[in-house]
DNA sequence: GTGAAAGCGCTAACAC
DNA sequence: GTGTTAGCGCTTTCAC
């Protein structure tokens, strides 16, 4: 591997006056530091990232942790932070949770040995003692809040989301609307639930419990809540579900109970997506700015990292603690009025 | 952060014996080895992997490059990769080349500042020449060849794939089949494209070069091929399409010529996903083993690594430059016969 | 079986 | 402006 050293000893200058060339060049002599630079060039020159991270503690990397990359809501969460750490400079470890506090624990471990700069991490059920592991790290929370108090948070406006989604459903004339939601555990699904009973409030509709399934995030959950609420005696005219995987899975359901979506029953999805948007009738969703939100939480660690350095300009030291991004309700064709469907 | 002097003193030997008796059990007393485990235990000892890399030169790291981590094919590639080295004890360094042989050097020259141990990549036009840029680093292809000689690579029977595909069709009854297919300087597209020719020939059908669109993997591309496809004097009656995101363009554009499917058109799609499932009707697809692929690819890379350092057994010694894992025609909805279609 | 010492590649502190 | 020196945390000779 060529070395720092080669490329001093090529330029004819000390190791450390290379270092400066190559990222200090105000210290330096114009000329030096060309024949420096045309020397790292000339040898192909890439600094090794270990050493350098030993020496000055700072690996210009960091760490991001989503629950499951092969949601693509998460898989653009990550690509937006990526686009937004590359471009700075930095490099990402990423490393999937898969909603299981273990691993994420074992991520933070693993991170903490690579000493990042600073972590995004889409929080599990137990992330707020997780963190604990790498105490003092720059550290946004993205999606979702660990519930950690002084926590940085870029999320999503998750209550009105929701408020909108299932006042949409009521003004149609839908009273019996059911909710399949996620683990109360989670922030989002807290707040979603709660945007929905704010909704059925202000349609003056009484919450039913019965009415609300629980779910674990994933397809099998959604389809099974879905079945369940389907097959009440007196089954909900539409559905709200909380999360895109989920909705998946209600949709399956109400294809096995053979209801016509949006004639036998309403649906409307958190989270837009690829089948959303191509399976018919097209699906009405809360849209969620995910990309947006990455490049976000990545900002917002670099502005942390930055003033932890003091690196930064007054603009910025500030920083608000939680950041939220509105989200956009899409009208497809998967929902109805009740009374179209009674005519 | 707790170093290993720490645990050193509290285990009352030299920072030499703590790191022997952390990584090298056997050269060191039970009780003494008890001793430093405990104490690493009770400090919470994490081994800096920075100092750790830049001793032995050997940083527990791996690369991945991938072309589109928001294709979900690319994203089931990656959590193959990423589990499996997870199980190994080493963390993955993902970049997106985003299909631009300009990214992907930068992620190469990136990735190199961090001496990995070996490199997952899946090639883009020019990898072959990029790759010089970690000259000597254990590397496996992934899901395409750059064309290096001597590479190891782990890639889907694509040829086979393809030819199955258009087998079905022709045995429909189809004798005007469209393909659009990636550029022809990636070696999937490349082959799928010979797949297609070796079943039209068996079936005795004269290749029609106006009936093959090149595209760029991008739903739009798909998009507009199939356009121009559909548009002619003489349509196909049925379509292959080569990659999932031109297959979703192709889908777009019948529906925008109210063209029925399967009535007015079949269509199959390589790679399978979730919306090929959930669109109405259900499109067949040649279904590829994402997460087994990248699975086998870092299985390989880790014995590749393995054998480098002379780690391994007799059993891996001999790898095979390339490994094939087969596809699957998975028949839903989207075909239907000619014959019928005339009916 | 254990400790002392050197050094991986780099940069920060201190001289000059 | 530039060189010299020391040391980041760890592993690995080489002694004992």
């Amino acid at each position: 591997m060529i070395g720092l050293n080669e490329v001093a000893r090529a330029a004819g200058v000390s190791p450390a006056t290379a270092s400066r060339a190559l990222h200090r060049p105000e210290l330096v002599a114009l000329q030096t530091r060309e024949r420096v630079e045309q020397a790292a060039q000339r040898l192909g020159y890439r600094p090794n990232v270990l050493a350098r991270g030993l020496r000055t503690r700072g690996s210009r990397t960091i760490g991001l942790i989503v629950t499951d990359i092969l949601n693509p809501f998460h898989a653009t969460l990550a690509k937006g932070v990526q686009d937004v750490a590359e471009a700075h400079g930095y490099t990402v470890l990423m490393f999937n949770s898969d909603e299981q506090p273990s691993k994420e624990r074992r991520a933070l471990e693993t991170l903490h040995g690579h000493m990042p700069q600073g972590l995004i991490v889409v929080p599990t059920a137990e992330t707020r003692e997780s963190l604990e592991i790498v105490a003092g790290l720059p550290t946004v929370e993205l999606d979702r809040a660990s519930g950690l108090k002084g926590a940085h948070t870029v999320m999503v406006d998750n209550l009105s989301g929701a408020r909108e989604a299932v006042t949409h459903l009521t003004g149609l004339g839908h009273r019996r609307i059911g909710m399949i939601v996620g683990q109360q555990d989670i922030s989002t699904a807290r707040e979603r639930l709660q945007g929905y009973c704010e909704a059925l409030e202000l349609a003056g509709i009484v919450y039913q419990d019965s009415l609300v399934l629980p779910g674990n995030h994933r397809e099998a959950d959604g389809r099974l809540a879905a079945l369940r609420l389907l097959s009440r005696r007196e089954p909900p005219t539409a559905l709200f579900v909380g999360n895109n995987e989920m909705t998946v899975g209600a949709v399956l359901a109400a294809r096995e109970l053979s209801l016509e979506i949006p004639r036998d029953l309403s649906l409307v999805g958190f989270d837009d997506s690829r089948w959303a948007q191509t399976m018919s009738p097209a699906l009405s969703v809360v849209a969620q700015p995910a990309y947006e939100l990455g490049q976000v939480a990545c900002q917002h660690l670099l502005h942390l990292i930055g003033a932890q350095t003091g690196t930064q300009t007054g603009a910025y030291q500030h920083l608000l603690e939680s950041v939220r991004l509105p989200t956009r309700l899409i009208y497809r064709q998967s929902t109805a009025s009740v009374l179209a469907v009674r005519a």
